[in-house]
DNA sequence: TATTAAAATGCAATCGGTTGCGCAAATTAT
DNA sequence: ATAATTTGCGCAACCGATTGCATTTTAATA
């Protein structure tokens, strides 16, 4: 009850026998009002169970407290964990957080960013999906000097501001460390799309292949769309091969994850017969026998950092933004799934 | 470049020389506005790079097309993908999402609930955190009018729609099923919270076992916080017993899991020793070894379902509104960590 | 051709705060 | 005691779009 017709500051303006600028400086803190003034106002909009409008003010000055998110999905780990680490930085800050899910799609992401636009989010942060070439939505985003930071999968056709962690190294680090544990032939699953994450892994996985003099063979690079399906689909086929890998690097736990269970149906041995690292440290992967070795994305930082960044951005004003390139160091978690000791 | 100052629907009308009135109903193709007119009115918004302010709207109509939705926490898969359920749908009907995470905390529920009132959010769909005894905080929703739906973790001492799984037949089934596959000694993973999905679970677990004619010993019911750790020990803790358990069932997959690693540290069978049950179908059951035996949520059509209600009520305008609750039917997943053929 | 109905657009208030500027009263300085 | 500040608050425009009602233009009917 109580609550008839939507009260306003102009309500309580009248009440107190004031004006509605008074009202609105006080609740706001604003030194030029008495503390009796104040404390008036702040007891009669208690009395009237006053709820205060913040589409009003976000319309008055442009300002919306709200900060877009986009993410391919929301239900993965990792991206989950990133937008947890957003979310308790801009939650910090009085900033709520939209999230918004492309499910790798590049005309939803193209509208999401119209929708985030048009809702005056003060900023967006976005990790780009899967099958987008085009940037021009983005560029978009920039042109409307609307703060733009991206995580994990960005690009270099954007001059923005980034945050990533090194995926050269990470994988450079894992395959050098599948070599001490004395593979030769070791296979890599990654993904035919054009997201940097996984050439840099590539690379990063070729790198090491020839600081350590083992040849690359073409043959035991499969590219797939890194699902669980096509680990098992990719193990497979380097089964069949005439000398079977010793070991295989997967860009994604899930498609190393798939490897095992084929590995495992055919009571080949891990890691004595067929070493297996992933990629991303998904919370699964200590738990599959033997737990998997794979790389920690530091998410949660990574979400941490990618918002101060932002915030920063957002700080430093409208010009004089320079973007800039985080680059966070991976973490390897050498389980048992590579350890042959 | 070009986008010097903001645009509006006024710059629109004065270059077509007409008023904003028109352009704006031309916009939201009212059928008022001959095609002549809205054809002129698209173009040069076009031209001039206009973007609509929804922020502008939402005053004037008091929606912002936004809803808020508030989960203990984001990163979990149960959690992530209700929310990933309840976007589909409203992203469908041009609503957005607000992901607010409570983190379990009382405060900071309450917290959210008043930064999403003020950002005058169409309505408000949450899981209450596992501590939350008061519920004042959705009483003032409820009286402000605004719909709320609460799914999951609900309360009883709410007038409130809802949706949820029948956790009672879940666990029901689970422990029938165990005792079908020749379990007499069944133990049981809660939690001491106030939460109604634990109790309900274990009304299951006790049911169960009493119309099969299997004695309710307190020695079996393991109250902990369900987390990996505490499966640990309780698992240890059974294995203490004069007379070990041949099953447990586990309120949550990640407790069900940490028993699995003891059994396996200590070379006991499963399932033939042991069997073992969870409860959530989170994505690693199906990769550990044996793969757990788990009750599916139905995360993704509970969102989904979710999402209608609320748009139900949505639309049933403001009176008229009676509470209704939806009980999903879970689904048994046996799998091989319970099944003794 | 005059009359009326229908179609297309304009007018002006409104949503609920915010804020630059101005004015009067209270306080301090000279 | 008078001038110079400081303090406290009101006035009114404004943010950008929406909408009920009025008015004008066009088409239809008598």
């Amino acid at each position: 009850m109580s609550t008839k017709t939507k009260v306003t500051i102009h309500d309580i303006a009248e009440k107190l026998n004031i004006t509605a600028s008074t009202v609105s400086r006080a609740l706001n803190d604003n030194p030029r009002i008495s503390d009796a003034t104040k404390k008036a106002v702040l007891k009669t909009a208690k009395q009237l169970n006053y709820q205060p409008n913040n589409i009003a003010a976000a319309l008055r000055h442009g300002k919306s407290y709200i900060i877009g998110v986009i993410v391919p999905t929301a239900d993965r780990y990792f991206f989950a964990s990133v937008v947890r680490g957003i979310e308790e930085i801009a939650n910090n800050l009085n900033y709520k957080v939209i999230i918004c899910q492309s499910y790798d799609n590049y005309e939803k992401e193209v509208q999401t960013i119209e929708a985030l636009l048009n809702a005056r989010v003060d900023g967006i942060i976005a990790s780009i999906g899967k099958n987008t070439e085009n940037f021009d939505h983005f560029k978009k985003v920039q042109s409307k000097g609307i703060p733009l930071v991206l995580f994990d999968r960005t690009t270099d056709e954007l001059e923005v501001s980034q945050v990533m962690i090194d995926d050269y190294l990470g994988a450079y680090k894992t395959v050098e460390h599948l070599i001490q544990q004395g593979c030769k032939r070791i296979a890599h699953f990654t993904s035919p799309k054009k997201v940097s994450v996984f050439k840099e892994r590539l690379r990063g996985y070729t790198d090491a292949l020839r600081d350590y003099d083992i040849p690359y063979d073409e043959q035991l690079v499969i590219k797939g769309d890194l699902q669980l399906e096509d680990g098992r689909e990719g193990m497979k086929k380097l089964l069949k091969l005439k000398q079977m890998p010793d070991a295989v690097f997967s860009a994604s736990d899930y498609a190393a994850m798939g490897a095992m269970q084929v590995l495992k149906e055919r009571d080949i041995q891990i890691p004595q017969q067929v070493a297996l690292a992933g990629f991303s440290n998904e919370p699964f992967t200590s738990f599959t026998d033997p737990p998997l070795t794979t790389v920690d994305q530091r998410s949660i930082k990574m979400g941490n950092i990618t918002a101060e960044l932002f915030f920063e951005h957002f700080k430093s004003g409208e010009k004089g933004i320079v973007s800039q390139k985080t680059v966070l160091k991976p973490e390897l978690i050498a389980r048992k799934s590579s350890l042959r000791k």
